[in-house]
DNA sequence: TCCATATCGTCAAGCAGCTTGACCAATGCG
DNA sequence: CGCATTGGTCAAGCTGCTTGACGATATGGA
């Protein structure tokens, strides 16, 4: 397919400046709920864990399934499940049906964790929909979602 | 303020929803970026850089005011710039008016290397266009710039 | 059934990018 | 002038990731 029909170019400057304005809110976003994280009592997580928490919300997931989700390899998984395990908010369990495999679960402690990044997210959102409104926030989620790509979620950088 | 006023709630999930695909937007972009700025020939720049040459292009800026901007200490930003220097990017000059500081502005290869990663973002979001359509896109970059914030940028995880 | 190959997870070592701490040179205010 | 402040660098250390190697289990073809 032809990238630069006529009718979809665009001004590098426009680019730059969505482009500056989407990282900036990602980041912002990022460090904020990070610090409700915090201020709700639990001061040794760090962002990179919630997507871990995320991926092994529904069910557990195994070390592999975790590096895959996450972009980084089987070995920094597994030093991140062996982070959130010493600290409480996952543990190991035998894979029902592969010996080899383990199934990495979410303590209470690890589900209270993941509530309260909730939380800290829909009072950034809040303030998000103050200043624009309720449906600006609704359509600007819907369009995000078209955007967002299908694979592994990759640090902004 | 109070934080909660009823008609500012969000359901915590669809801020959850929100929060995650701004971020796979976000980690998305940063990564086709870098991967246009590569397939342009400058293979030895990171995602950082991009923003350090943002800070420096209109007309350089000292170690400290990097620093400032991405939100770092001076010794990082004072490797960053070693790094850029090294590479062929930026130069180091006398700064006109104090002793101590030294001016860092972009050389030609840094300049070259800034254009292509505006052709890179533009290309991207010349996909989004396709997707969502120009005004879409329009709307989003506008109301993305008015949530984003004033300080420095901040990795987003 | 048996064996070759692939996969799950871990151990170990190394590296890149950041931090803290210490320091010198230049500034500028009393 | 005297001295606290600021710009920049040097040095050492830490953290989170990588690559490489390995044992244990699973899987599929002869």
């Amino acid at each position: 397919m032809r990238q630069g029909c006529f009718n979809t170019r665009v001004q590098n400057s426009d680019a730059m400046a969505l482009s500056a304005a989407l990282l900036a809110v990602a980041g912002d976003l990022t460090q904020r709920i990070q610090e409700g994280v915090v201020a709700r009592g639990f001061v040794d997580v760090r962002p990179a864990h919630g997507f871990a928490f995320a991926r092994l919300a529904p069910g557990g997931a195994t070390v592999t399934d975790l590096a895959a989700h996450l972009g980084v390899t089987k070995q920094a998984a597994s030093q991140l499940v062996d982070e959130i395990v010493r600290k409480g908010y996952a543990e190991r369990r035998p894979h029902p049906g592969d010996a080899r495999a383990r199934l990495v679960v979410l303590t209470e402690r690890g589900w209270a964790c993941t509530r309260a990044a909730e939380e800290a997210a829909a009072e950034v959102v809040g303030e998000w929909v103050r200043t624009l409104g309720e449906g600006e926030v609704g359509a600007l989620g819907a369009r995000l979602a078209r955007i967002a790509p299908e694979g592994p979620i990759r640090p902004a950088w």
